[in-house]
DNA sequence: TTGAAAGCGCTACCAA
DNA sequence: TTGGTAGCGCTTTCAA
């Protein structure tokens, strides 16, 4: 079924009674070369089931087309690994990267190196990095920022970094949800998260500004420090109804994952929601609207954030700067928060 | 800060006196060499911050240490892209892909060339291709084994292909989510998914199995095609509650997804869950035992999956036949269906 | 508009 | 246990 011997380069040429300059340009559609000849070869090469060899382009031109993806994990719970919005943002980054002419190279910060530069772009695996995630470390991030590779990183884009960062307005919106809330007339308001990460320690920030804005107390911390996880989440409100009752009326969570499990544990204690409790969440993602109630939320917009990274990545590729760039995010008000 | 020229391992040969092929194996850890001179060598690479040329190594070897994985959509729906299990299954198969020292491209089945044994395996852009899903045509899935290209499927191991296919045993599946229903007594039950698809038809061939052993009338045929996303299946159920008054008390959905579709319709309409409808999804995904009432479900094992899926791609780098595996499934009860 | 030829950086055969 | 060296398949400079 398949032919004998895969033919390179050279001997499709030999085929064709032309030299391997004229194929290699022909092949590469080159303007260089004549319409006809051009054409000619190509469909010479479709009919031997020709595709030019990667690894030898790759080696004479020293560019992979090839982008590093890698799923910035704080820790190895499957949990995390699955998030929902995390994987979103990978399929955004691969149809956007597919349309630039690179490729997704899949990988995330479980792998043996830390030296992520050296492993992708000094061996040529890839010619640029994207990170998703600044965790609760960035040392590895700044490591490949100072190696001067090309890098993108999803984050918290309002922090000093030397790096190129994308990511949404995370005060706003931890500001957003609370004011939300209380608008919706909630008076005792929990913050479910993980202020040591550097995006939910903004939405932490917008949070307090709203409390703030509002005269609320802030001093009473209602702030429940919790991994980014909805298993997580739901064994803290657990433990901190069970030990002080129910001593809030809102809750703004760091993700809709962590949402998820606050409903749950809620729900199973007959609290109504919203009538007891409001909750938001953050990402929306496509569960948000299907859950009953339907979960308000603040919505990331993933397909502009991956277009905005991959720009910013191919600018560095091409010897540009890169900057910073925030990403709008949007209330996204459905049924499990009160409307005022 | 970056070293000015990059040193080639033809250079650290240099630096070191000893010969390209003496760093070579060093580095390759190949025992011909001391293990001392080894172990200095792979020092001094460190200190410069030397890896191998992967695009130089691969074009030498004619293997790339990389398998494409190929999400096999199919429609280009948002939905359908980021179906939780789907993007389960690639991030278990990253893990137990780099754990076998290989390396993870990620594609999807919208990019623009079909003939993806060409684009990937020919070109030395990978040595191997995963395919997620088998979709509604197994076209280019079957063009690819008769190439002779290295290929795992994820899709359904029971009918006949001249291809490795791992998956579950979902008629199995479907019959234990019908029958659990019955059990639950369940009289009238809707089955709700694509039977086109190639898995599905298998769970539907399941349902229809427990439908006959349990008396239940077949020929009052209860199958409801639609989509495999959400939306499709909230439109489906709304539509035919709409049209025929709540004409069933239990629900076979074909995923997880499309279980939380079914939900949401049903609630909305205050329907009771699992008192007037039970109702039995498909992957057990994460969120399955968050959901309110937590849902029943049929869990596919994703990682003894990839952990299979990536054993009998590699047995076929190495040469050898693969075959297709059967993984077992289990239900998950929980509350989303009665018990009995 | 096309061709000749050098060489990208590595590995592995053969020799010592 | 180590070294010399050919060559993987392509691109691109220089020449025609």
């Amino acid at each position: 079924m398949a032919n004998e011997n895969k033919i390179t380069l050279a001997g499709l040429a030999k085929l064709a009674s032309v030299s391997t300059s004229t194929v290699s340009r022909a092949l590469n559609d080159n303007p260089l070369i004549k319409k006809e000849t051009r054409e000619r070869l190509q469909a010479l090469a479709k009919e031997h089931n020709f595709s030019l060899n990667r690894a030898a382009s790759r080696l004479r031109t020293q560019k992979t087309n090839v982008v590093a993806v890698i799923l910035n994990l704080t820790d190895s719970t499957d949990q995390s690994i699955s998030d929902p919005f995390l994987l979103k943002v990978v399929g955004d980054l691969n149809q956007e990267l597919n349309q630039m002419g690179y490729e997704l190279l899949l990988s995330n910060s479980l792998m043996a190196t830390e030296d992520w530069a050296n492993y992708f772009i000094s061996s040529s695996r890839a010619d640029g990095i994207i990170v998703i995630g600044q965790g609760k470390s960035t040392d590895n991030i700044e490591k490949v920022a100072n190696s001067g590779a090309p890098l993108v990183v999803w984050g918290d884009p309002i922090g000093l970094s030397n790096y190129s960062v994308v990511g949404s307005n995370n005060e706003l919106g931890g500001y957003l949800a609370t004011k939300h809330l209380i608008e919706g007339a909630c008076k005792n308001i929990l913050f479910l998260g993980d202020p040591e990460h550097a995006e939910m320690s903004e939405r932490h920030k917008g949070y307090i500004r709203a409390l703030t804005e509002f005269n609320l107390d802030v001093r009473r911390n209602l702030t429940l420090s919790c991994d980014i996880t909805s298993k997580a989440a739901y064994d803290k409100i657990a433990a901190a109804i069970l030990e002080k009752g129910l001593f809030f009326d809102g809750v703004v969570a760091t993700s809709d994952m962590v949402a998820l499990g606050a409903l749950k544990a809620l729900k199973e204690r007959y609290i109504g929601i919203p009538s007891d409790v409001g909750i938001v969440g953050f990402d929306d993602i496509a569960m948000a609207e299907l859950l009953h109630p339907s979960l308000t939320t603040i919505k990331q917009d993933t397909k502009s954030a991956a277009k905005i990274m991959v720009q910013q990545l191919v600018k560095q590729l091409n010897g540009q700067a890169a900057q910073s760039t925030v990403i709008d995010i949007e209330l996204i008000e459905r049924n499990s928060s009160r409307t005022h």
